[in-house]
DNA sequence: GTGTGCATGTAATGAGTTACATGATTAC
DNA sequence: GTAATCATGTAACTCATTACATGCACAC
């Protein structure tokens, strides 16, 4: 459960879906698993030439003279397969928007109204993205055996922003929500219903 | 912007709310903003040395020879305030649960069912310590400038948790929901208790 | 012929965790 | 007295990002 092993999984499964270049592999994993995974060329790179010594991908000649093509071997399938089933390594949280929240006594009202709402609008964004996206795999995966993962994973992106949107409409209301850029000073709100 | 000045964002901010030891300052950080935030001892001590020779925050002699206890200077303030005011960085997203779900199909819809019920689970667990959390505070910390603040933060994460039970239910109805272990019916949308 | 995109890789750098070494104080 | 907790600090290590160096191919 190292973590290092968290970049073989996404780099496997990856290429699982599809054979590809080093390259394609790391415009995949920004475009299609960007909401939740990240991975960068430095992971990338080694981490390849480290899965093709083991015997868990190999390399075959493209298309183009000097770039080649990933694929999975049947042991490199074992390998992911063994890789998913591990338990989930929970990554230390970092979520500056609420420990900004939290010192917001120092920040003032208004700068946190303000830090809640610029939330409130990404997350409507990016509700409209996921949406996009499932319609397009809807269609276009229709009757694929992957399609019912990615809505779930989708599924997950758009639950996650409408909590977070309610939320933020939540602390608005708790923080008196003058949506006016006048400055009002902070009106003690009675006990909470 | 720096990633590193986020580490000195939630020290001053720390110690802002109470002067304290780093061996302290680590406890608080993990019980109280554990929910969102980290920072290890390898990040604490350093930090606070720079900090003070910054001149951002003073250590004082505590009660135990050996030990002292730091708090922020007025130029310290000043900073935290400036630090909060930048931009949130985004950490980039390693949502180790999703990655499993989206290989799902080498996976296989049992174990993924399994770890949606982890998960779900889980949430669960979280929920009931948010709201223990938030009762406590309510009392002790009646009437704190603090207080609206730190519920904006615990109200965060019971959102979330509860965004993750109905996703996770849908998930597993989407899977084929064979064991209805633990009965989930649609929550009715309530106010607040 | 030049800019953009595809493609590969390495080096420098930094962030952050963990383990270790050390010792005082408190509780039993 | 001894175990647990409080307390401080450093060193090693891993993980990950970013910048850099390089070059081909294709469109305009």
């Amino acid at each position: 459960m190292p973590r290092r092993s968290q970049s073989e999984m996404a780099i496997l499964g990856g290429l699982s879906m599809q054979p590809m270049t080093a390259y394609a592999l790391r415009e995949a994993i920004k475009d299609v698993l960007g909401h939740f995974w990240s991975e960068s060329f430095g992971q990338i790179y080694p981490a390849l030439s480290q899965l093709e010594q083991q015997g868990l991908v190999t390399r075959s000649h493209a298309s183009r003279p000097g770039s080649s093509a990933y694929s999975v071997t049947p042991a490199g399938l074992e390998r992911l397969r063994e890789l998913l089933s591990e338990p989930v390594v929970e990554t230390p949280p970092r979520h500056g928007l609420l420990l900004r929240l939290f010192f917001g006594r120092i920040l003032g009202p208004g700068q946190c109204r303000e830090l809640l709402l610029t939330a409130r609008a990404k997350a409507e964004r990016r509700i409209a993205e996921y949406e996009a996206i499932e319609r397009k795999v809807r269609e276009e995966d229709a009757g694929s055996p992957d399609l019912p993962y990615v809505l779930i994973t989708l599924s997950s992106g758009i639950h996650g922003s409408r909590a977070q949107i309610e939320w933020a409409t939540e602390a608005l209301a708790l923080l008196g929500d003058q949506t006016s850029a006048g400055n009002h000073p902070p009106r003690p709100k009675e006990s909470q219903p």
